[in-house]
DNA sequence: ACCCCCATGTAAACGGTTACATGATTTC
DNA sequence: GAAATCATGTAACCGTTTACATGGGGGT
C-alpha cells in the first residue's frame, strides 16, 4: 500500500499555522477540510511522534496552554518534505459510494427503497450545502487571508458536489416516476429529456 | 469498524446473474460499477467461502467452464439477507480527496502546482466521461433489461460527477488567473461572478 | 515454445477507526 | 459538584491491498 497521507496533512496544517497541538490540528481539520478529509487521534498522535523523530517538526513552548499541551512547529526540513509531496501528482483514490451500490441492486429490495435512498441523500446534501455557505461567509469576511485562493478552490468544489447531488436527486425521482407510470418506454424518454 | 460491505456486493451480483465464479464477479464489477465500487480477489474468494458456510450461496455445476472454475448461485436465504441490507439506510462514507488536499496546501508548493493539479484532474474526468458515454450506449442498446432503471440512476450520477469536475476545472483556472493578475480584489470579483 | 487469459487461493503488511484509560481546567 | 472541554495516548480490531504461488487452456 502507498505511503500514508496523514503525515503530509499534519505538515500542511503546521505550515499554515505556527505551533499547534495534536488536538488543535484535529479541530482545525474539522473546521476547514472536514468535508473531504478527516483524521482520527489514533492516527495523529503516533504520526506526530514519527515526524518529530525524523526532524520534520519540533516541540514549541506551551505558553498560554494547559499543562499537558504539546504544541509542534514545522521545521525547514518539514517544509521541504511537504513541498516535495505537494508537487507530486495526486493519486486517484478509489471512491466507494454505498448509496449508489444499493441503487444498483435496487430491483432486489423493497418497493420504496430507491425513493428513501434518494430522500436521505438529499437531506445530507442540503445540510452540507448550508454548512458550506456558512463557511463561504467566513472566508469572505476574513481580510488579508494568504490562503484565500485555496479556500475558494476547495469551497467551489464542495459547493459543486453538493449541488450535483441535489440535481441528481431531482432527476433520479423523475426517472423513478417515469418507470412506475410508463414502463421502459417512458423511462427511456425521461432519460433523453434529462440529459 | 462496521460490517463488511463486500458480502452484499457479492450477493447483489449473484442476484443479478445466475451462477458466477469469483473471477467473473470481479469482471462484472469492473464492467459495471467500477467507477464507484471495486473489490479485490483477496476479498472476494474468502468472502465467497464464508457466504457458502452460512448458506447464503451454494455451488453450481461448472458446465462449459474450465476445470478449476467454481461458480456460485445465491440461495433464498441469500436473497433475504441481501434485501435486509438493501433496505437499511446507506452509510455515509468518509470521502478522501487528495487533489483537494494538495490544493488546500497549494500556497506551500511550487508555482505551477495548482495548475497541473487541475490539468490532471481534467484529464481523468474527460476519460471517465467518455467511458460513461460508452456505457450509456450499451445500456440503451440492450432491449428488455430488467435493471434499466438502476442502470440509469447510477449512470446519471456518474455523468453528473464527471461533468461537475470539468466545470470545477474551468472555474478553478479562472480563479487562478484572477488571483495572479489582479490579487485579492480580482479574485473575490471572479468568485462572485462564478457563483 | 511462449505468452496471455482464466482461475483460485493465501499471507503479510498496512491504514484506519474505535474503544478505552487518564487527568487537568473551565463553566454552569 | 457536575458536566463539558482540553489534552494525550495505546491497543485491539477490522477491512483492504499487494504480492506471491500455482496451474490449465488456447492462440501464435
Amino acid at each position: 500500500m502507498r505511503e500514508s497521507t496523514t503525515r503530509y496533512v499534519l505538515l500542511g496544517v503546521l505550515a499554515m499555522n505556527e505551533a499547534m497541538t495534536g488536538f488543535e490540528i484535529r479541530a482545525y481539520l474539522d473546521a476547514s477540510v472536514q468535508f473531504f478529509w478527516r483524521e482520527s487521534f489514533g492516527q495523529i498522535y503516533p504520526e506526530l511522534k514519527r515526524l518529530s523523530a525524523e526532524g520534520l517538526i519540533k516541540r514549541a513552548s506551551n505558553r498560554g496552554r494547559t499543562r499537558d499541551a504539546q504544541p509542534w512547529r514545522i521545521t525547514p526540513a518539514g517544509r521541504m518534505a511537504l513541498r516535495a509531496w505537494l508537487d507530486l501528482p495526486a493519486q486517484e483514490q478509489a471512491v466507494r459510494d454505498e448509496t449508489l451500490l444499493k441503487m444498483f441492486f435496487s430491483r432486489h429490495a423493497s418497493p420504496g427503497q430507491a425513493r428513501s435512498l434518494i430522500a436521505s441523500r438529499r437531506e445530507r446534501a442540503v445540510a452540507r450545502l448550508a454548512a458550506l455557505e456558512e463557511a463561504e461567509k467566513l472566508v469572505l469576511g476574513e481580510p488579508e487571508d494568504p490562503d484565500l485562493l485555496s479556500s475558494f478552490l476547495v469551497l467551489d468544489r464542495g459547493l459543486g458536489v453538493a449541488k450535483g447531488v441535489l440535481d441528481w436527486c431531482e432527476r433520479a425521482e423523475a426517472l423513478c416516476d417515469a418507470w412506475e407510470k410508463g414502463g421502459r418506454d417512458a423511462l427511456v424518454r425521461q432519460w433523453r429529456r434529462g440529459r
